[in-house]
DNA sequence: TGTGCTGTGTGACTTTATCACTGAACGGTT
DNA sequence: AACCGTTCAGTGATAAAGTCACACAGCACA
């Protein structure tokens, strides 16, 4: 059994045909849900777990566009499925994940016959939208020490972090050196301390 | 009478509910279909012109994020016509242009009862969150000089545009010095020549 | 104990962003 | 034609970020 709340009011119907056409996966820490230029095999949606969807660019270097969790639909999937065009973008399992995947079929149907589903995605997109032009007005204009900052201070409660360089550079969509130096300047001012593979926050990290 | 692609393969009932239920406005170039934060009064359906969809930065700096032209539909619109919520970024017509509004009733109404309708808004979708990926790459990634000369290669076919250095950074996302600095180097070069809100091209400006 | 791989630190240099200011070009007035 | 105000463009100085090259540290495993 799964549970995915944009199913929730469906008809019993639909509700059966959901039922028996979607195929829940289990994917483990670090599998890749897809690759860029995979085709698309069913819209996932997402019971548990987080995924991050990234895309590198043509100089080889990569940026993290957004995350998915408990509930969330992949969006992305969407556009693939209609037009049959291979992702663009990869999807890493950040935490032991299971996805529901509904084929074209049966998300037809959906979009057919339920209005509350019509909504859910269109939300859903409306929010990866919305993230995404977020991400690009970052991207150009925000100054790299206080997104780092940011970016770790919505991790600092756990008082540590497991995480490379590298992994937090392709967070930032920049390069490894840069995120060193600044993480750096960081432990220089007494706002954390640096070891191999790992961030400890020192203090509240606030400020 | 208004012609959108969206709307061609409509049964007669809906394609009468569509006529007589939109409402198409002419604007101006220049003027401003929408603004960050104004609610939505419906979903543009783009007939002719072409619109530029911008935003600002909390810094005060703007970058265009897509056009749209013909036959287009403006997807950030259903967002903010599913929520509620005003806009995030603004639209400026910089070709005069007329848009069919479809309100919020006839949409879903179209969402309900026509696939080729919703087969057309989920393209659209697709395609926006496409484009808005790219750009992410393009602004965390490539050179300026390299995506100043590519937008400048696009429009050379006219022999010289009519654009101010301001708003070429705003195209790309920079800063206006930035752009007189490398337009001025490419002068230097010979591949163009600038005059007040003017750049002519020279040659192929190709290489 | 050595060997290899991954991760980190850092100097040197280039590109881009920001700040501050100058002057040129244009439109409208007298 | 001379004046004035506004917009547009050019540029030096400096800071931030990206790139290249390389040294070395930490760890796993033979």
């Amino acid at each position: 059994m799964f549970h995915h709340s944009i199913l929730d009011t469906l008809p019993e119907s639909l509700r059966r045909d959901a039922l028996s056409n979607v195929k829940t996966v289990r994917i483990e820490q670090g599998r890749i849900l897809f690759r860029a230029g995979d085709p698309c095999q069913g819209l996932p949606l997402v019971l548990n777990g987080t995924v991050k969807v990234q895309m590198t660019g043509v100089s080889g270097n990569s940026i993290v566009l957004y995350r998915m969790g408990s509930d969330d639909i992949c969006t992305l999937s969407i556009g693939c499925l209609m037009t049959g065009h291979g992702y663009r973008a990869e999807a890493v399992v950040e935490e032991d994940a299971e996805a529901a995947m509904v084929p074209r079929g049966l998300f037809d149907r959906l979009m057919d016959q339920s209005a509350s589903f019509r909504l859910g995605i269109m939300e859903s997109y409306g929010r990866r939208l919305d993230d995404l032009m977020l991400l690009v007005e970052e991207v150009a204009f925000r100054r790299m020490d206080e997104r780092l900052e940011r970016w770790l201070e919505v991790r600092a409660g756990q008082g540590a972090i497991t995480i490379t360089h590298q992994e937090l550079a392709v967070e930032l969509g920049t390069a490894r050196e840069v995120i060193s130096r600044l993480l750096k300047e960081l432990e220089r001012r007494g706002k954390l301390r640096l070891s191999r593979g790992r961030i400890q926050f020192i203090g509240a990290f606030s400020g």
